[in-house]
This record gives C-alpha cells, structure tokens and sequence, in this order.
DNA sequence: GCGATTTGGTTGCATATGTGACTATAATTT
DNA sequence: AAATTATAGTCACATATGCAACCAAATCGC
C-alpha cells in the first residue's frame, strides 16, 4: 500500500544531492565564503568564457534571481567584471577578472580531490554504471544543458 | 583546466533531483498544499507507522526543525495525531487519523504513476542500472536509513 | 515608424530553512 | 541523591529563495 520512501526515486536523488552537497559545500565555503550560487556561476564563466547572466543562468541551470545575486555579490569581490554590449544595452557581458581566475584556480582542485575521493569509494565498474544510468535519466528528464532538443510537451525548467 | 558543471557528480544530482521534484511537486503541492517537509513526513508516517519525531526525521532525512513544523501543520489538519508516552515525557508518540490515511491515500497513487511514467522514460536495462548505481552511491555517502553500519570515519548526517 | 510584445536584468515581498538558544525530561556519574 | 550530561522538541532570528512586478531596451507587426 505505502510507497516506501527509501525506493522512491526523487526522495533518493534529494537525499543523495544533499549529502554530496554537505560534502562540497565546505570547499567553497568555509574557505572562501562563498554560497551555491555563486559558486555555480564562477564554475559556469569558466567553462563557457564572458557571457551574459541569461546564458550563465542556463549553464549553471539556475534562476535568474540567483544568478542576479551572485553575480552582483562576485563582482563585489572583483572575481568578475561586467561590459555593456553596445549591441544590446540591456544585456552586459560578464567575465573573470586576473583576481577570479586565480581564486577559481584555488578552488577548483580541492574541488576535483574530493570528488574524487567520493568516486573511489565506488568501484570502476561502479563509476561506469552510474555515469550511463544518470545519462540516461539526464536525458530522460529533459535536463542535458547542452543538446537539449526540446521535445515538443517537454516544458523548459528554466 | 576547468573542472566542466556537466560531469561535475555533485551538480549534475542537484540538478537532476531538482528536476525531478518539480516533475512530482504539483501532485502533493497543488492537489492538497502539503509542501515537502509535510509530505515526507506523511509518507515516513505511512512507511514505519507511528513513531516519534526523531525517528520520522530519521526516516525521512529531515531536519529535526523541518520536522517539528511539518508535524504541527499536519496535526491542524487533523491528518495526524500526537499522543504523550508515558514512559518518555519528552517524547511524543505520532501516528496518522483515519482522515489522514484516506489523504495518503488519496495522494499515493498519483505520485506513483508519475514516478511510473519518469521510470517508463528509461529502458528497463536502464533502470536496472540506475538502481544498482544509486544504491552504490548511496552506500559510498553513508546515506542508507536502514541497515547503516556506521563506518567508523563517517560523520552521521544529522 | 509607432504601438504591442518579448527579452535582459533587478528588486520587493513572502515563504522556507538552518542555527543556536531554550525548556523540560531522562540518563549517567559520582 | 545531587550534579552533570544527553535527548526530545520548540522557537526566535538570520539567511536563502522564488514569484511577481517592474524598468529599460530590442524586436515584431502592420
């Protein structure tokens, strides 16, 4: 009759993304104080390069609000920089300042260490099979930021 | 150099489990405007019958304070019912009203289809690999509810 | 080329959540 | 058995977040 909570998909992903996340969370946190967000967006710059809020939005599948925050609160900082795009005035063009890309540097390998450390509790065969089954929810949710087809009933998550 | 969000594990459940819950959100949200705390705790409720609070936040990987609230809402619905233990002053004993089994009831099914037609969306290879993959990782992050055996370096979430 | 609509981005407000302090009771220590 | 410590649960407060309204600029339609 119940549903029993611990086979229920979405309880089992949002249970897990929350312990990965405390596992995170201090690595950019207490270290460097900064949130989730803003986190997203520095990781988003670097991979795409300059690009406007709305496309760092997509990349690092967030609302816009928060990417309005955390941009606001990273150029505090002097991590990243904004350039009017005189080809568009509303939009401007956001890009790491000399400063954000040695903070990033900093951050991204302790990053790497522990997720990898996390992957090493699975076996190799076990990071295979993972990697192909979250593809393929990936793929079934309709949530790969790149190669998204938008299938015609498939509303975008913003 | 960069460390690419899209193959980043921690980002790639954030985002997935975001993706799923806003799929299973309208049938608890919408229907009865139970938020996710409420229904979590209803489902842990229905799943090991009744218990205190502390164990309902076990069950259902919850904050004590996230508990304490969703039980209070609960309980002016008249979907549950708190009684005092005569043993444990402290505690509370927490079981479901017959309203409240009817509700869950009600509110079981839909949320089971919908996990139906998302797990339809993979191949059934694909959701047996899915499981074994999530129930690796869970097991790597210590995140089982039953049957955890307490590793010695691993830090009890909550 | 002017009004209507869309898009990029910000902000106010209401809600959600975690932390730490707190009350009350139970268990442990001595 | 008194004092200490631990546990169950609640609450006040600070922060985080989403929604809706909003502004400004661009695009569309005629």
């Amino acid at each position: 009759m119940g549903l029993t909570l611990e086979n229920f998909l979405p309880y089992r992903l949002a249970r897990l993304s929350e312990a990965l996340s405390a596992e995170i969370q201090p690595v950019y946190k207490d270290a460097f104080g900064l949130n989730r967000p803003e986190w997203r967006v520095l990781a988003a710059l670097a991979d795409i390069g300059p690009a406007t809020a709305t496309a760092l939005g997509h990349h690092s599948a967030q609302h816009k609000t928060k990417v309005s925050r955390a941009v606001r609160a990273l150029e505090l900082r002097r991590w990243i920089r904004r350039d009017e795009v005189q080809s568009d005035r509303r939009s401007e063009i956001i890009s790491m300042t000399d400063l954000g890309q040695r903070s990033y540097c900093e951050l991204v390998n302790p990053l790497r260490e522990r997720e990898a450390q996390l992957l090493k509790r699975l076996g190799p065969e076990d990071r295979e099979v993972l990697d192909r089954a979250l593809r393929a929810l990936e793929e079934a949710v309709g949530v790969a930021t790149h190669a998204t087809v938008n299938v015609p009933g498939t509303p975008e998550p913003v």
